[in-house]
DNA sequence: TTTCGATCTGGACGGTGCTTAGATAACACC
DNA sequence: GGTGTTATCTAAGCACCGTCCAGATCGAAA
């Protein structure tokens, strides 16, 4: 429509504010973490007054939310990539290095999703995280599952990937990345150790 | 040491006010949300100046942290409760429904817990939540688990459950719930499936 | 009784989300 | 090209936040 470049001499009016906005507001998470994520501070660093903000975003929230949809678009992006370089097996280990390698993103992404009460849907169902999950686990047990069943393994296995990558990273975990010799291979080896603990359930 | 029964007539010096802030906090986590958790709002439920708290927590943090280790210990009753009264297979049941009765205290539990990368440690180890699983698990494999297997299993365990709290709570399983009639035999469900997920690790 | 230290108040500071009134500039139309 | 319309941005201000400080209050040790 206008856009003049997006660059040089503020010309007032910006150009592309919104879209400045969010990268303004990831290159704080990513630099000074989640707690400095404020409207003001997202503002200042696009360069703009702290009201201009409310031209795009109804409220903080709203920008919080854009933020937190980008992020799991990259984090659906980066599930499909593991899927295409290494197979269905490696969908977990692909999320938890997601989650370790944004983890202020990660934070947003989730505390947004949890005051909303949803979840940021994809359109398309090939960068749908959770569809990739259901695909894979289709693959693996040779079609013959049922709808159900598919929708509660895929939450389930949804489940055990977001807790591990909220608990990895407290320090009482520490002690076994050590002994199993980096974090990479601790995750690996606590997703494999999931069903074990199944059997508490089954013996009542 | 002193204690004037901490009720009456406001003797200017609060008698116990540490716990009676810590009370403040908990009636506002439960009557206004999370959100409304701020240490003015504490201070003037409990009566008090705003600046009186900081004469017994060095500062917000250290009052949610506080909040949040009681947090803790009441998950840990009652998944000890869960334990005495239908058997170590309820275990994970009993910990979703904790977090889904008291969604802003097990919120603030986990916030606090995230900003220190610390779980706080219960003493006692029948008081110990991670303890009770590993005990389940040990007797459900008959003893003959290794010392890594049973961590492991622990903390794949406990990530499930986490997850499952968390994202249950999202819009998304809704229909699963009413299809299975109420939210404890959604819970249970998905539980029960968690080994299934692991067959696409396996397999490459 | 005097002193002392712990506890609490009132007031202040900078920062926050958000609103309102007004300045500015890009666009649509004549 | 001149005109008005509309979206965008700024400046100023509101109430609230976490935190600090000087001083009032009080319990207990000396």
């Amino acid at each position: 429509m206008h856009e003049p470049a997006a660059a040089a001499a503020k010309p007032y009016h910006h150009g592309d504010l919104r879209r400045a906005l969010l990268d303004a507001a990831l290159t704080i998470i990513e630099r000074d973490g989640p707690a400095a994520l404020t409207l003001r501070a997202v503002a200042r660093e696009a360069g703009v007054s702290p009201a201009a903000p409310y031209h795009h975003f109804h409220d903080k929230n709203e920008l919080m939310s854009a933020v937190a949809k980008d992020g799991f678009r990259r984090l659906n992006e980066a599930m499909a990539n593991a899927v295409k370089e290494s197979g269905p097996g490696e969908l977990g280990l692909a999320y938890v290095e997601f989650a370790h390698a944004n983890p202020a993103l990660y934070r947003v992404m989730y505390d947004c999703a949890r005051s909303a009460e949803t979840f940021p849907e994809q359109s398309e169902k090939e960068h749908d995280g959770l569809e990739l999950v259901k695909q894979a686990i289709a693959k693996a047990a040779g079609g013959k599952i049922n709808e159900l069943d598919l929708e509660l393994t895929a939450i389930a296995a949804w489940s055990s990937v977001h807790g591990l990558a909220e608990i990895s990273r407290f320090d009482k975990c520490a002690p076994l990345k050590e002994l199993l010799g980096g974090e990479r291979a601790f995750i690996k080896a606590v997703l494999e150790h999931a069903p074990m603990f199944l059997a508490t359930k089954r013996e009542h």
